[in-house]
DNA sequence: AGGAAGATCTACT
DNA sequence: GTAGATCTTCCTA
């Protein structure tokens, strides 16, 4: 299967918020290897998105600006989320990785998450943080980088028939234009 | 040094 | 459906 080139980063949030569903997220851990279909994710914007954390300054701003392709790792409520930054250096955007499908690894989500219920492994952003072992520790990775815990490839192909689109989940101050999007009728997805 | 906010989750009714 | 826990980062004094 094949790795996703830098190249595919550099447009901006909301096409590569849309491209990035059906593809496969693998997450390595030593010998062990994890990975999942993304199948929902959000568009975060520069310091025009009232919501988007490069409007604070600071470090993670600076990660988003940097050139595209990397892991942006924060925290917010106590839970790690995990973003892609987009758009070319020198301009702010990025995509928030919300839930995926898992393929393999199961058992060792379940242990991360000690929970049983497949379901509700990586049905939101908190929750595929820790079913992955995700922390501030994997910031600022290639994810087009064969070596990186943190890779991205090629998936099953998603026609614009199953894909579904809506407001952002949780944001205190949304813009106009909904930014969450999903692969319709998937059973993994955080809000139907 | 202290405090508030924040793109959430879980448990309980 | 709602309440409370959660913890890192940034802002102010």
């Amino acid at each position: 299967m094949k790795i996703l080139p830098q190249e595919f980063y550099l447009s901006n949030p909301s096409q590569v918020a849309v491209a990035l569903l059906g593809k496969k997220l693998v997450r390595k851990i030593g010998n062990y290897t994890i990975s999942g279909i993304i199948v929902e994710t959000e568009a975060y914007y520069g310091k025009s998105d009232p919501a988007s954390r490069a409007r604070k300054g600071g470090k993670l701003s600076k990660i988003m600006l940097g050139p595209p392709g990397r892991t942006l790792i924060y925290m917010v409520h106590g839970n790690w989320l995990l973003n892609i930054v987009t758009c070319p250096k020198g301009v702010a955007g990025a995509v928030l990785i919300r839930a995926i499908e898992p393929l393999s690894g199961l058992s060792l989500m379940m242990r991360n998450r000690g929970i049983n219920d497949v379901k509700k492994l990586t049905n939101g952003p908190g929750r595929l943080t820790k079913a992955l072992n995700i922390t501030n520790k994997l910031n600022n990775l290639p994810v087009f980088d064969k070596k990186s815990e943190i890779t991205i490839y090629e998936g099953r192909k998603i026609s614009s028939k199953e894909i579904a689109k809506s407001f952002r989940i949780g944001v205190s101050k949304d813009l106009d234009t909904p930014l969450r999007f999903y692969i319709k009728g998937n059973p993994f997805v955080s809000r139907p």
